[in-house]
DNA sequence: AAGCGCCTCCTCCCCGGGGAGGAGGGCGAG
DNA sequence: CTCGCCCTCCTCCCCGGGGAGGAGGCGCTT
């Protein structure tokens, strides 16, 4: 039984040259194509793939979300960012993602297919000059963290304002007793941001309070 | 001008088959061996070897411990580790150390002589198992500070291990997916977890993980 | 004047999550 | 052996919170 694959790039002459590399392997598949993150997301739910080779710029949706949304309703697949770049951005993301691979688009036709049969084999793969900062950030971990200020910047003040206390463990009743508003007002608001953000729920809140430096440890008792 | 090669292993047949195996490229040259910890820095210091090719398990002084009082010395040399275990422990002792690569020894004979000038590149590899657990630690993130330790210790270990995923954002049926179990085990932590540490809902033992240090901002996307 | 974004507030609806209480099996300590 | 803790799972119940949709007022820009 082949591995599947689905290859997911914006570029035709990528494809290609990748469908034309992964030929040369029979125990491999290419189930398909898809030149964009959103159709990616489609092509994975209805075509199964073992593995998923994606690019990280796409025009609609690039590869991190992509990723992320393919593994929420596929868990089973792997997913192998494939790029020109190498940025911890990218890198990071990814992982975060949950991506099983970080190769750059210079490693050998060898390489990539033998990333391949990693990935199924349920190990995990980087770049050789990946791993070094991947290395360093496992070893004593920094912290980035640069998009997630632009996204707080699209919240309104108030919804920055509710979202503080939410991240403090309020309930929408008690923020707006705090608030001196309603409590409807306060689950607009509560709504608003959570779409804006791209969360599920004021959990998810939390975590992204702190996880943005909005909240800080030893900020409460 | 060849790599300089230093091997260090307790096991004489282990240092005559790497040995060996090195041979077959003209580009590496073993200038050393020595077979304990101790005697690694001494040789490290006098040789000056490009690289050096470190067992973890030794009688005196172990693989690790070397390689930081090794790369103290001498910082340009590059050591990876070689061990028969794939050990959390080793693995991110070594890379603190400053290991530059830790390959189990069921590596290929290509895959080490591959490894050698990885390193002298000034690139880092590691074992594609072993990237798994490097790529886990970096993408979540580390561990529970002291502190905690009195409150969280009131906790069964099941119910930490709850608490941990609810601090990620999981939902109880994504939780109890998770764990394998049914969600209405894991109602049944959440409920006695919550009552142990004196919180009124999840969104507030979010909080707590992240107070307590057992979650810390970096460790998720 | 028209349009837009923000804040405020509303209703209807549904689900996830937490409370209460109970039950069986495994396992280690006394 | 028995007691007790832990893990597992169950039912019944209720409420907080999030989705959808709409509305009025205010102040900005065009």
């Amino acid at each position: 039984m082949p591995v599947r694959v689905l290859l997911v790039d914006d570029d035709d002459l990528m494809r290609a040259g990748l469908r034309s590399i992964l030929a040369s392997d029979a125990r491999i598949e290419v189930v398909g194509e898809a030149s964009g993150g959103r159709a990616a997301i489609g092509e994975a739910r209805s075509l199964t793939p073992h593995v998923v080779l994606m690019d990280v710029r796409m025009p609609d949706l690039d590869g991190i979300a992509a990723t992320r949304e393919v593994l929420s309703t596929a868990p089973d697949a792997k997913v192998v960012i494939l790029t020109t770049f190498e940025n911890d951005e990218y890198v990071f993301g990814a992982l975060e993602a949950g991506a099983s691979g970080f190769l750059l688009k210079r490693t050998s036709p060898e390489g990539l297919i033998g990333a391949i049969h990693t990935v199924v084999a349920g190990d995990a793969l980087l770049s050789p000059s990946v791993t070094r900062t991947v290395i360093d950030r496992a070893a004593r971990q920094p912290r980035p963290a640069a998009h997630t200020a632009r996204d707080l910047g699209r919240l309104t003040p108030r919804e920055r304002d509710v979202l503080e206390l939410v991240a403090r463990g309020l309930s929408n009743a008690e923020i707006a007793e705090a608030l001196v508003v309603e409590e409807t007002t306060v689950k607009t608001h509560v709504k608003h941001l959570l779409g804006k953000l791209g969360l599920r729920d004021r959990v998810q809140a939390v975590i992204f309070a702190y996880e943005s430096g909005l909240s800080t440890p030893g900020s409460q008792g």
